[in-house]
DNA sequence: GGCCAGGACACCA
DNA sequence: TGGTGTCATGGC
């Protein structure tokens, strides 16, 4: 990480890799998305929108005991009835209208099956998703990656944060710019986008969580902790 | 008791 | 077009 530090970084190949490497060999392999199939993923994709991933897994187990992670049984609740069941992943009663704005557009369009929501291309997929409610960049471009192993590089406010800080990225890059700059720069394979998105996230837990600095090298995280990165 | 978390949208200037 | 407020629970 300190090689970065005194000189502009290359938003190349070689270093995006580089810094895949070190991140893979501190925290992976990640086996991301944590969920049991497609659906669940999409689910929790909608659900973990700017909240911790303990309060989402509460409403997923509250889903589960209730036999509901299935579209079509999970489309019959009312919007209210699905409130009070995913209350703990927060914004309850926003993310009940989503997730049945998404139930309505999956039985329309695909009529519940992911196999012919994954026949579709993936930029079609991406516009249809995008103007779905409460489905943004970041949501969609999970579902299309983690749920239907789209090759999409997924951006979070840790990527923005964290790539700003390293030199790749400045203050003036959004959603769209950082990603364009990844799918540049980077093969373009589900696995390794899989595993880099997850590992920014593991890495933005680390460093960017208000936890006690570490006493040797007074940063955040076991990332700058280890002698090998 | 305050801050923050794996965003998105509505509203306003 | 960019900035700001709102949505809400639970862990630390």
């Amino acid at each position: 990480m300190a090689a970065f530090k005194h000189s502009k970084p290359d938003p190349s190949r070689k270093s995006l890799l580089r810094i895949y490497r070190i991140l893979y060999g501190a925290y992976g392999p990640c086996k991301w998305w944590p969920g049991d199939g497609p659906f669940e993923v999409i689910i929790g994709a909608i659900l973990t929108q700017n909240t911790a991933w303990k309060n989402v897994e509460k409403a997923i187990a509250n889903l589960k005991k209730k036999n509901l992670l299935d579209p079509e049984k999970l489309h019959k609740k009312t919007q209210a009835k699905l409130a009070e069941i995913i209350r703990p992943a927060g914004y309850f009663k926003q993310k009940a209208k989503r997730i049945r704005a998404f139930l309505d557009y999956f039985r329309d369009e695909y009529g519940y099956s992911i196999e012919k929501m994954k026949d579709r291309p993936m930029d079609k997929l991406r516009d249809e998703l995008l103007d779905l409610h409460g489905i943004g960049p970041e949501t969609a471009d999970s579902i299309l990656l983690y749920a239907l192993e789209k090759p999409i590089f997924v951006v979070d406010a840790y990527t923005l944060r964290i790539f700003r800080r390293l030199g790749y990225l400045n203050a003036k890059d959004n959603y769209d710019s950082a990603q364009r700059l990844f799918m540049k720069c980077l093969p373009t394979e589900v696995p390794l986008f899989n595993e880099y998105h997850a590992c920014i996230v593991n890495l933005g837990n680390d460093v960017c969580s208000p936890k006690p600095r570490c006493k040797d090298c007074s940063l955040y995280g076991k990332i700058y902790c280890n002698p090998k990165a």
